[in-house]
DNA sequence: CAAAATAGAATGAATGTTCATTCTTGTCAA
DNA sequence: TTGACAAGAATGAACATTCATTCTATTTTG
């Protein structure tokens, strides 16, 4: 089951592990050149378990991407709660995501490396789901309250999380040779130099 | 036939009659979403001559990705010749991309917006094709000349263009109410307060 | 005239889905 | 306590559809 940040039940419901298997399958090789047979014999379950499940191939995608977005949204809740100024908020969330591509690969490239309105017809820009908006909402705050320059918040938001996207996706294709956590103070150097208000 | 910087030729040949019409589709719905007999239909060929000319369906997409690497690579090579620094170079690089977002939208979108390793069984990442890795290689050279802080070039790389391509992704998207020029001079703000050595 | 290009119907493998059947679990009545 | 029954979950073979490709016939070109 895709947590970031809880144990999955053991043992496993059904349910879970259709998602789990499809998760793996579907960032190995993309949705569309996966087939149902191939999630079904991943998982153990039978094809009219799925469909009971998820009405269809499309239905588990659609529960994996709301299931992984709610644990994103926890996850940037947990950074708001923790840390007061959005700077810090930032690069907190900015550290965590470097982790988690880590540790959780499929769950992190799942929602940042994908073209999701290719396989989704309901909501499928993820940067109009929940926790993209609240990282929106972390930049508003850092220009309001002073910490960040005043320019555009999607230029902003853009110079605060495009690189770590980048670095993220460029991690997921096998380019970097060392860890994310290698190169994330360097990088954060150059977010916070490049926006905080002098 | 998908240039940035030509004419194409008229009237124009079959197989860019292909390459058009298969380059806007792959970009409107998705390469798996697309059958070859749309592209035969928008095309106004026959089914035959799209083997004929390219052996199948990945075939015209892998002619597709060639053919705008190229002219990807010919913008970088234009934009090292007419200057001199390296800031000068990604600067103007970042601007040529925002307009032809603009104006050859889909072109941009097959290279930037895309998961090439999806259909493409052959160099699939764009990230180690030429143009890319020129663009790596202006960021090196503003780090030996000192105009750029010396920092890993994969870091450098993403603070340079991660939040541009952030961008056009977002553009390409819909979500920006304005057109990439309007955004350009204030990314290129942060960009450079970022990188460049005091 | 022969070779290459073009056209489009036919092909069959692959895929997502359906549906009849079986299995499991919980409830109720004797 | 046990057996019957009902409901829902699970199964997997069969099905319908779609698709990329092939093949055959015709047209064009050198």
């Amino acid at each position: 089951m895709p947590y970031l940040r809880t144990c999955p039940p053991q043992p496993e419901p059904i349910d879970c592990r259709i998602l789990t298997a499809a998760l793996d399958l579907f960032v190995e090789n993309g949705y569309h050149n996966v087939s149902i047979h191939e999630v079904q014999k991943r998982a153990g379950v039978s094809i009219g378990s799925i469909y009971n499940y998820f009405g269809g191939k499309e239905g588990i995608a659609q529960a994996l991407y709301k299931h992984i977005l709610k644990e994103l949204d926890d996850l940037v809740d947990s950074v708001v709660a923790e840390y007061a100024s959005p700077w810090q908020q930032c690069a907190s969330l900015i550290r965590q995501l470097f982790g988690y591509t880590e540790t959780h690969r499929n769950i992190i490239a799942f929602i940042f490396h994908a073209k999701h309105n290719e396989f989704l017809s309901e909501d499928p820009l993820a940067t109009l789901s929940q926790p993209f908006i609240k990282m929106r909402s972390i930049i508003k705050k850092g220009i309001e309250c002073g910490e960040f320059i005043a320019l555009d918040p999607w230029v902003m938001s853009a110079s605060v999380f495009g690189g770590a996207i980048r670095l993220i996706q460029l991690r997921l294709d096998g380019m970097l040779d060392q860890p994310l956590p290698y190169y994330e103070e360097m990088l954060l150097k150059t977010i916070e130099t490049g926006i905080r208000k002098p």
